[in-house]
DNA sequence: TAGATTGTTAATCGATTAACAATC
DNA sequence: TAGATTGTTAATCGATTAACAATC
């Protein structure tokens, strides 16, 4: 358990969820054998790379012209991003944003299990949220604490974020995943993963802008 | 309204909507000039990264010792990323997250702005969802263009994100931000902006497994 | 065997960082 | 003037792509 793990390029990592979810899209299709070059043409990527990050996950490695044992290399990948042990994790700011991320089924298809809410608002603490109870803000220390986790999500608005991350670094959260648009300051050792909605936002309509002008 | 415009790296692209987030805490708090080492600072990123990220959307530059002047540098970002000129867009999947979308207020401040709604549940269908109408999946077609909408943001289960997508371009969409965990396949002149919450989520994961085993 | 696919080594590309002269 | 900050040029770093030998 303690061995040197294979270390994977920063960009190779961001793509592996997503391969993840065209194998086991090929693997419901009752596939047995998958190459590097059917997945690059799956997903419009370049062979080689896909070639490369495969090899970098796969303990196996693919055979020439058969390529990867689809199975094994599903497994691969979901014991490489940590996916095989369900990780605890609590909400903050039980919104719009926070309500729907509550029930988003990709949680527990990619390790991830929701514990409760917390909220500020009287009306929704003691109530259950697509099955969750939520909780006052107060008593966020105690429940993480005893219930050992480890994983907060910030959806509270953004003026609310630095306080509300502040408390989970008190109450022992290890990995913040921030969708307000702030930037969070944490100890070093806290790990601060931002969900940038508005930089795909930006993306997009630079991109449809550029589209328009080339008419 | 032609002239070429500064090319500016992918990369550094990515970064503006945070610098602009920033910069505007900063403007409310009264600032006038700003300069790149204090943003640096605020932001966590290296000095002379945010100095070439700024010159490349400044259109008046710095000046040594004081800066740049905060309110035309947020207008240059603003202008780049084209927050200027609203863009309408139809959302498709009026679900949890489809209607915490509907209701998420960067949007405006982003240059964004969501028109109708689509779903194919009867129930859902003539009414309104945060202020915004429901409509049928078959209206889609209809109301793109008369309207000439052409964003949309996909926002359905998985297996239907491929045929809403098919729909979509159609329609006359240019542009599909899409929240489905599917490689969607379109004609090349569609941009599709891909938000990866599996990719986010994957990252977290790594990182706190990570963390756990240097205790 | 022939050929598709693997894995690796080398070349290219782009982004980040370092060094420094120019300037207010 | 002195010194902080700008903008630019060069060096470094990492990721992508191309080329190719090895293999089933």
């Amino acid at each position: 358990m303690l061995e040197n793990e294979k270390s994977v390029p920063k960009q190779t990592f961001k793509r592996l969820p997503e391969y993840l979810t065209f194998l086991r899209g090929m693997a419901e299709e009752g596939v047995i054998n998958i190459s590097a070059p059917i997945v690059a043409k799956g997903l419009n990527l370049n062979e080689v790379q896909v070639r490369k990050d495969l090899a970098a996950v796969s303990e196996s490695g693919g055979k020439p012209r058969t390529g990867y044992l689809l199975r094994d290399l599903i497994l691969d990948i979901e014991k490489y991003l940590g996916y095989d042990n369900v990780k605890d994790a609590i909400i903050v700011g039980v919104g719009h944003l926070g309500s729907a991320l509550i029930s988003f089924e990709g949680f527990k298809n990619h390790g991830l299990n929701v514990v409760a809410g917390f909220d500020t608002n009287e009306k929704l603490i003691g109530t259950e949220v697509h099955g969750k109870k939520i909780f006052p803000i107060d008593r966020i220390s105690e429940i993480c604490k005893s219930s050992n986790v480890h994983i907060g999500i910030v959806t509270v608005p953004d003026k609310y974020a630095q306080e509300i991350c502040n408390i989970m670094v008190e109450s022992g959260i290890l990995a913040i995943w921030n969708f307000a648009q702030v930037h969070l300051k944490v100890p070093d050792n806290i790990i601060v993963q931002n969900e940038n909605l508005a930089a795909s936002l930006a993306i997009l309509s630079k991109s449809i802008k550029k589209t328009q002008l080339n008419k």
